[in-house]
DNA sequence: TATTATACTTTGAAATTCAAAGTCAATATA
DNA sequence: TATATTGACTTTGAATTTCAAAGTATAATA
């Protein structure tokens, strides 16, 4: 059991960082309007839940023009996606030995 | 996604209090000393997160006397693992949707 | 040239975390 | 028989985290 839990990761716990990566782990790359949208969260919790995953290398955030406006792009690093993976098996796991029960 | 997001049970994203209701899940009462080494936490961490539980009325604390010494059993109620299982078919669905992708 | 809109970021009050310190009864030791 | 010490927790509070309101910066519009 605590070798489990041991997997879970911190930054993971909390549900707007959780649906962000989950989102990019299907997507490539999301903007901010897509990822708000998507997630249904305020301007402030998708920007500092980002910051957090970018603090950690988990995400990479790219500043780019769409004619004369600013796009925030979210990418996930291959340090990212491996991390949430370790982090969703030790879900699957707790998931398989809880429910049917 | 959001949908899915919203059925994250904020009391069940700490990873103290998801070990605790994975193991009350599967066991019908445990202890405080088989519930600390099982999790492997320390004593402070589980009393003030199995309160937090109880308070949400997702557990029942009770003391019971073995011999002289006090013990705490823990059990989950009703609406306590009916809510830890729409948590973790929302933490499944994301799971579905993320892992081989 | 205001004013409003778009696209975020920063701030900080409120909530949460969790180990150290505290409580309290039982038992061992001097 | 005082008085440590142990066992089984609980409480406290400093540190950290959360997240929406307020702020910033540029562009479009009246």
């Amino acid at each position: 059991m605590k070798e489990i839990i041991a997997q879970i990761n911190k930054i993971f716990e909390n549900k707007v960082r959780l649906g962000i990566m989950s989102a990019l782990m299907v997507n490539e790359r999301i903007d901010f309007k897509e990822l708000k949208s998507l997630l249904d969260i305020t301007d402030g919790n998708l920007s500092s839940n980002a910051s957090v995953l970018e603090k950690e290398k988990y995400i990479k955030i790219k500043k780019k023009f769409i004619g004369k406006k600013t796009s925030t792009i979210y990418s996930a690093t291959t340090s990212g996606k491996d991390a949430f993976k370790v982090h969703l098996l030790a879900l699957e796991m707790i998931i398989r030995n809880t429910l049917n029960k």
